[in-house]
Order: C-alpha cells, then sequence, then structure tokens
DNA sequence: GACATTTATAACTAAACTGTTATAATATTA
DNA sequence: TAATATTATAACAGTTTAGTTATAAATGTC
C-alpha cells in the first residue's frame, strides 16, 4: 500500500493501476469523457490540476481513495 | 476506513479528522498558509479545487492518502 | 530500420480557482 | 440572552485549468 502525498506520487500510482489494467491513457480516459490530454497532466503529476478531474480518472480506473495519519516510510516505499 | 469517491466524501472526512485534532480552520490552514477562506472550500466539497491545494491541506492534517480497488460500501460507510 | 501505437505538448477560449481582505452567518459558551 | 468564536460568503485580480484539435515525440513491434 503506496502512501501518496502529492500529485506527483498520485500520478505514478494512477498510471501503475492504468497500466495493470491495460489500459491506454485513450482507453481510461474516455469512460469519463477525459482527453488523452487530461490524462497525461494527471498522471504527470501536475500540482494544479482540479480535483473532480482526479476522482473522473479514479473512477475510469475504479479506485476509490483511503486517507490515515501519515507513518514513517519503509524502505521498499523509497521506491516510489 | 471511510472510501473516499469525491470531492464531497473528501471534504467530509478532512473535516472529521480536523475537529478530532481539535483544531479550527484557521488553525489547520496557517500550518501551510492556507487562508481560511480556502478550508472551508476544502472542506464543503468544492469540485475543482486544485490537487495542490488539498495535498497542502492534508499535510497540515498530518494525513497521507492510499488508493485501492473500489469495494461495495458496507452498512456504516452508508452513513458518511 | 520502418511502421504503428502511445504519450507529451501546443494554441485557444471559457470557466474556476487562489490569495487577499472584509463581512455576514452560524455555532458555542458564559 | 449576550458575547465570543468559528465558519461561510463576497469582490477583485491574476493564474491555471478543461476541453478541443492538432501535432511532435517517444515507445513498442515486426
Amino acid at each position: 500500500m503506496i502512501p501518496v502525498t502529492s500529485p506527483e506520487s498520485l500520478g505514478k500510482v494512477l498510471r501503475h493501476y492504468r497500466k495493470n489494467q491495460g489500459l491506454t491513457q485513450v482507453d481510461a480516459g474516455s469512460k469519463f469523457n477525459l482527453p488523452q490530454k487530461t490524462v497525461s497532466t494527471i498522471e504527470a503529476g501536475t500540482a494544479g490540476i482540479r480535483l473532480d478531474t482526479v476522482f473522473k480518472y479514479m473512477s475510469a480506473l475504479g479506485l476509490e481513495m483511503h486517507l490515515e495519519p501519515r507513518h514513517k516510510p519503509s524502505d521498499d516505499e523509497a521506491l516510489w
């Protein structure tokens, strides 16, 4: 379970899940009318992207979010 | 562990954590130079809020995010 | 190496945010 | 209830996005 604390790390995790599902940016985005450009922007970790856009993309990938108190990173998390 | 799938539910969870820490919107926001107005907007579940603003607020509350595949909601989650 | 697929980047308009300052509305407590 | 504390809302300027369309760059495959 990778902790996400920034737009960059969120983009990386989302890309990870998309590729895991064998989807292209066009495939994934089309499910919620997100153009490929926007998907690219999300995965690139753009800071100012809109929250609703992120949730649309999460829905397209069938993901949900959980919040919890931060913990000290483990070694394998450092890879992210 | 409450699943978050929208700006609205995220706002509710963030407010929950803030109050749990006994913080006012001014207190929490000041840690990352977020004006009280912005904190109010986040907690209200504004759709178009910027992702970096949300992460700043999460940092102020000492929270991290996790993504995972969606699951069917349980009864007590319906309360949210 | 050539071809095909996928992803990144560009220009443009309209819309909506952040930050600032201020004030109204609501909630809390004495 | 009165006073205080907290939260919601407002106007403005500047910045940045979403969406559209198109194309360049990068990646993968034969």
